[in-house]
DNA sequence: GTTCGATGCGGACTGCGGTCCGCTTGTCTC
DNA sequence: GAGACAAGCGGACCGCAGTCCGCATCGAAC
């Protein structure tokens, strides 16, 4: 479980896999999209992806880890290129813009990848209490603590703000905020802004 | 399941309930918070807390509708204290102090009370998708819109920062700080204070 | 005390995520 | 091509949360 290999985001085709092994990753995969874009995420029981896949439900989890490894790996694609578009797409995302301006980026880009991913998303980021933490997620607490330093904020509280931060741009904060709280897409984006812009200045402690 | 009179923080011994539900009620939560202090959260099985306290396990649904809720109900005292000290406690947490001390004192008395009861909390508040929002929740968050409205910040921004704030005061996030991330306890706190002051005195937008 | 309707009870049952282990199948070596 | 070893495979299996429905029990009415 802990052996880097099969973390999907790590190794999605290193050279020494074998082939029926690519191949039924490959079809795993397929039949997990049929199934979410034809009856939602809460159709895609890891027995109808086996089913539907035409491999055994030990194959599943021998590549994905759990649920919520495979829910991981649909996303991958997007996921990799918002992480591209951080690093090296053009600001106030990428560099290039103040910090400040990069984080209130950062956070609209966010939303909107709640929004188009949807329960998809949440139910990936569903957390195994205790487990450690996913990679993308650590990657983007180091990239709002880095933001946060440099626009002046001290260390230790550009740490705490970064956790906090990411929480309000949570999956489940995010659906909750626009479906159960009734706030629309302007009032979430318009209030992070706020929010980001006020921990951004805030005063050095 | 939607039966008002089923959900436990609103009706813990109204007058119209049988004797022997009565008995059992509490046989079960004696035997909940039995299992939990001897093995820890992730030893309360239903079935164990049936066998403990001598019932089916039926019986523990019907009263507590599920895991989560038979969670919540072992919290329910403290968290009613907690609430009684928000609406009618000493200052800052209660009525007396200015908005901005008041939203400090939650978060601060709210990531304690985290803290107290750490693995319980977490796994109470683990959301069902698309349920319906837990009365305890509803009322930190209005609680927090109406502080921040009257510190002056504008009815849309509140909400949001209601919400956002209350997604940084969850369980799970304050237990990962601690844990996962490796921050203190007073620097949770601090980081807090700056966050909470930063919202409460944003521009009205 | 007896009757009677409503309320509560219990445990077999379902479907799920996740594990395990004997078997199969690729791949490398000679 | 034959042999051998590792890697991958599959589905029976487990423990869990949550459901269901026939049955027992309570409490009120008389």
């Amino acid at each position: 479980m802990q052996d880097a290999s099969l973390i999907p985001i790590a190794a999605p085709g290193s050279a020494c896999e074998r082939a029926d092994a690519a191949r039924n990753r490959a079809l795993v995969l397929d039949a997990a999209r049929q199934i979410v874009e034809r009856s939602g995420v809460e159709a895609l029981t890891m027995q109808a992806v086996a089913d539907t896949a035409g491999v055994g439900k030990g194959t599943i989890f021998r590549r994905f880890s759990d649920r919520a490894g495979l829910l991981h790996a649909l996303l991958d694609d997007d996921e990799r290129a918002f992480q591209q578009d951080l690093i090296g797409g053009p600001p106030p995302l990428g560099p290039g813009a103040g910090p400040a301006e990069r984080l209130v980026a950062f956070g609209l880009a966010r939303i909107a990848f709640v929004v188009r991913h949807g329960d998809v998303l949440r139910a990936a980021t569903e957390h195994h209490c205790g487990g450690p933490e996913h990679p993308v997620h650590a990657a983007h607490r180091l990239h709002l603590r880095l933001l946060l330093a440099s626009a002046g904020v001290g260390p230790d509280d550009a740490a705490y703000l970064a956790s906090a931060l990411l929480a309000a741009l949570d999956a489940a904060t995010v659906l909750d905020q626009l479906g159960r709280d009734g706030l629309s897409h302007e009032q979430v984006a318009s209030g992070w802004d706020l929010l980001a812009r006020a921990a951004a200045t805030a005063p050095a402690s």
